[in-house]
DNA sequence: ACCTGAACACCGTTCAAGT
DNA sequence: ACCTGAACACCGTTCAAGT
């Protein structure tokens, strides 16, 4: 028995060699788990069957594997989005899909909220985003402004929302519990626009406000096309 | 000389007894230091000059603290605000002094993207901004979510731009020069928009972003107040 | 009543040793 | 050429012991 490899965890990996890409999907597995299973190396190493600092082998360190992680992260995103969509529904399509696929590996999404691949998915998303606010009539200067606009804004928006995803259960239900408690609690005459909404705050859901965040940035582009039409 | 104690580190903070004001303070000292000064403990407790548990007599963890030190910052902001400003430019003022504020403090602003504090100070900025959506003409449930919309955004955005200051200085620098190197050697039948915009995408700065979207966030407000009145 | 300090259960990363 | 595993320099937090 002790002869046989054949049967432990690490030999079942066909080959047991390491290569980038298992490390990558090894990764993915992980973040999918979301607040209850920590992203880190030794964790890592567990999902892999082999030595948590093996990973040193194929990646400098654990940011350029974020960075990898990520990337791969966006092809799942241009795959959602349909073909043959006006500017509008492509910005729509990408939001939608970014923040699903940020909901997803929570851990990828709140990580990279501030950050850039500088990876081939990642130019197709700038190429996107670029055309569309191209195909609004936006040029030169204007162009990329508004393409970092968007880019920028739906990072950030997809961050915070997956960075929620990562707290402990308390922390989560100690704020999202805010608006019934310490918001229902304060003083009506120093705070009467929050007691005149006391039951109309709690009420609004993330959907909503992601919602109207994408519709503020596609007006903005419009809003901008149609000055300089105008002028 | 071992009898008196008037020269230790400890007890030149006259009466050597621990408080949270002061801890809080002590926070803010290490949090201003920025990337260079990790926010941790074990610093905190070298700084207030006592062991670094201490901290935990005075609050039940790590998270209570900076909910309380988050609030402080928030009392920073407030105090930057002017009196007698329309709507617009209250939310304006805001904007800026948040950016301000978390950027000053960049573990402070980037931990705080996706949290409340649920204290005082915090308070009178959701009634300063529930004040100024209401000005433009919003009731009820469009003054919730328009509210919303612009808190969750001003936190994002001020979040991510303070979290890029605390990543390590070869990180930022690899991220900064990606528009004039991965950018500049992309494949241009592949990426036509990306190389017709390569001179315009590295010039864009953060306060140009930073400055369309809040008058993003303000049109949007706008727009729904005349959408209201005309019908 | 408050502070101390050892201890616990974690992190990412390096490097000499193995195969 | 690649993987292992001990080791290092960190984390936040608990708890028995001190004063």
């Amino acid at each position: 028995m002790p002869t046989t490899p054949s049967t432990t965890a690490r030999s079942k990996r066909a080959g047991s060699q390491l290569t980038p890409d298992a490390i990558i999907e090894a990764s993915l597995r992980i973040a999918a788990r979301g607040s209850q299973d920590a992203f880190t190396v030794r964790r890592l190493g567990e999902e892999l069957g082999a030595d948590p600092t093996a990973i040193y082998r194929h990646f400098r360190d654990k940011d350029e594997l974020l960075l990898s992680v990520a990337d791969r992260t966006l092809g799942e995103v241009l795959d959602s989005i349909p073909e043959g969509l006006d500017w509008k529904d492509r910005i729509r399509a990408l939001a939608a899909g970014s923040l699903e696929v940020a909901l997803k590996y929570p851990v990828v999404g709140s990580a990279m909220a501030s950050r850039t691949t500088r990876r081939p998915h990642e130019f197709r998303v700038v190429e996107l985003i670029l055309g569309a606010v191209m195909e609004a009539g936006l040029t030169g200067r204007d162009a990329a402004v508004h393409y970092r606009m968007v880019g920028d804004s739906l990072l950030a928006f997809v961050g915070q929302q997956a960075a929620y995803l990562l707290f402990t259960p308390d922390v989560r239900a100690a704020d999202e519990s805010s608006w019934s408690r310490e918001y229902r609690l304060v003083d009506p005459e120093q705070f009467p626009n929050i007691t005149r909404l006391s039951a109309e705050l709690p009420e609004v859901t993330d959907e909503q406000i992601f919602h109207i965040r994408v519709e503020a940035l596609i007006s903005a582009i419009e809003t901008r096309a149609r000055t300089l039409r105008e002028t």
